[in-house]
Parts: structure tokens; C-alpha cells; sequence
DNA sequence: ATGATTTGGATTGATATCAACCTAAAAAGC
DNA sequence: GCTTTTTAGGTTGATATCAATCCAAATCAT
């Protein structure tokens, strides 16, 4: 005999309620999508504008740096970097000193984008702060020790 | 002429240091990793688990509520409910009451998997909120906030 | 009632995510 | 030196994500 509702009902009002998985999946689909809104009008996304960011730097990063910086895989990166590089936003050269690694340049027309946007992600970012009861300190510490 | 460095460096140190979104994606990507790796032995993914366990309810959900519930975009949910409609674990139904709707049943296979899935995630949450120096209410009264 | 609007989902197209597997280059061991 | 191992990335295949668009059913307005 097979028992019907192996699952108690509390047991999913408990993850409900708990998964920090689930909610921080929650949290980053909310907040992507609304730095999506606000920067379709300069052609970017939220991902897009953590990317692009993260390459204006005096020396040019190597791949790997900036998926570890983003916490994302390696590969997710090079799927990440294609409508980039196709866009003339970014351009990838191979490393002098280390054959194997990409130093990922920020081109000129991509730092006019990056430009145009950083005004629209103050804005939202200090909104988004303003809505957080407590500052968004002690949310940072927290999401830092869950990297 | 034109600017070489439009956005100071300064402004790239501040968005990686306090981006709230930039914060929330990558600890997003790691618990997701972390909780995938954790159910691959019952051939399963965190996104799945969340979505499985939130059809373990009396009454089967519509679409329209799950997609709230885990603040996902309605075409991402119906993207997601292929494999598992596939693997036979989730059964769609054409609502009685009003046909535009679809109650998403968990099926008995569904229910097995979703029960070994449990103390996986058990073992593995309590880790998580171990390693948070205040506990999880703080971060998650933040998250929701968020959402 | 009936025509207009709203609502619940599906489809398509683009990007995002990662596992599994592959290649090439650098580093380590001998 | 030369072989082995490690490291940096790429490719492929599967799922995840959402915008734009469409359809059908329910609701609203008159």
C-alpha cells in the first residue's frame, strides 16, 4: 500500500516560509526584472550592466576574475559576453603574458553606454534602499557570507 | 574629442561594493548551485524542488498563483513545467470553475520524489542558516521587503 | 444581450544558467 | 629535457528567464 500525501502540508508551508533559496531566487527575479525596466531604455539589462561594469577598470580583467567577481560560471560567461562583443560593447584579446586567458576590454562605445546608465541605476538603487526598513547594510553582510 | 574614461573607477568600486542586485544575483547563483548539487542524487534542481513542493497543497494551485507565489513571469513557469510534465512528476488540468485556468497536480510519482527530496533540504538549509551570523529572519524580513 | 476590455496561458525569440566534455597552454614532477 | 597534471576557455545540450505577441475565456459597460 502506497501512502497518498507522503509530504506533510506543514512541511511546504515551512519551506514556504524559509527556503532562503527560494527566497533570494524570489528577490533576484524581482529586482532583475526591475533594473530591466530601468534600463531597457539604454539597451541594457540588469545582468548587462553588472558585466559591463565590472570591466571599467584600469587594467582589463581576465575571464576568469570576472566570473568569479559575478559568482557565475565560466561558460555562463562566455554565453554572456556574445550579444556584447557583437554589439562592439566589449572586445576579448588574448593575454600576453598567459596564452590561455582573455582579457575582456571595454570599448569606447561601451563605456558611453555604461555612461548613460550609471545615472539610472543611482536612482534605483538609492529608491530600493530607501524601501529597505533597515538600510541595506545588513542585508549586504548577509548575502556576502552566503557567497 | 571625445572622453577616455567616462565612468570614474570610484563609480565601479561603489556599484560592486553596494549593488543590491548585483549582491542579490550572485548569492542567488550560489545557493542554487549549492542546493542543485545537493538534490542532483534525486535528479532534481533547487528551481524544480521550490516548484514541486508549492503544488503540495490540498486544493492543486493555478498557474497564475504558483507564478506569484515564486515571482516568476508566467511563460517562464509554463517553460518549467515541461520537464516535469515530461517525467510525469506534475499533471495539468483544465480548471472546472474557469477554463482559462490550469490546476497543477502533483502526481504520485511527483509526491515520492518531492518526499526524498525533503531531508535533503533539511540538512542542507540548516547548514546555511548556521553559517549566517544572525540567523535567517533578518535576511529574509530584507528579501521580502525586496519583493 | 452584445461589444469592448480584462485575464489566464501558450508560443516564439533572445539571453541566462550550468553540466559534461573538449582543446590548448602553463606548471609541476621526474 | 619530457611526461603528467592543472588551469583557462570553448562547445553542446538542457533548462531558466522574460518581452512581445497571440488566443480563448471571463468580465464589464452600456
Amino acid at each position: 500500500m502506497v501512502t497518498r500525501k507522503p509530504v506533510p502540508y506543514e512541511t511546504t508551508l515551512l519551506v514556504r516560509d524559509t527556503c532562503l533559496c527560494l527566497h533570494v531566487q524570489r528577490a533576484a527575479r524581482t529586482l532583475a526584472r526591475r533594473f530591466d525596466d530601468a534600463l531597457r531604455p539604454v539597451g541594457m539589462t540588469s545582468g548587462q550592466f553588472s558585466l559591463l561594469m565590472s570591466l571599467n577598470r584600469p587594467e582589463p580583467p581576465t575571464m576568469k576574475s570576472v566570473a568569479e567577481l559575478l559568482a557565475m560560471d565560466r561558460t555562463t560567461l562566455t554565453a554572456a559576453l556574445k550579444p556584447l562583443v557583437r554589439r562592439k560593447l566589449v572586445r576579448i584579446a588574448i593575454d600576453k603574458e598567459d596564452r590561455r586567458s582573455r582579457r575582456l576590454i571595454l570599448t569606447d562605445e561601451g563605456e558611453a553606454l555604461l555612461s548613460a546608465a550609471v545615472p539610472i541605476w543611482k536612482r534605483e538603487h538609492a529608491a530600493i534602499e530607501r524601501a529597505l526598513p533597515r538600510g541595506g547594510d545588513g542585508l549586504r553582510k548577509d548575502l556576502l557570507a552566503l557567497t
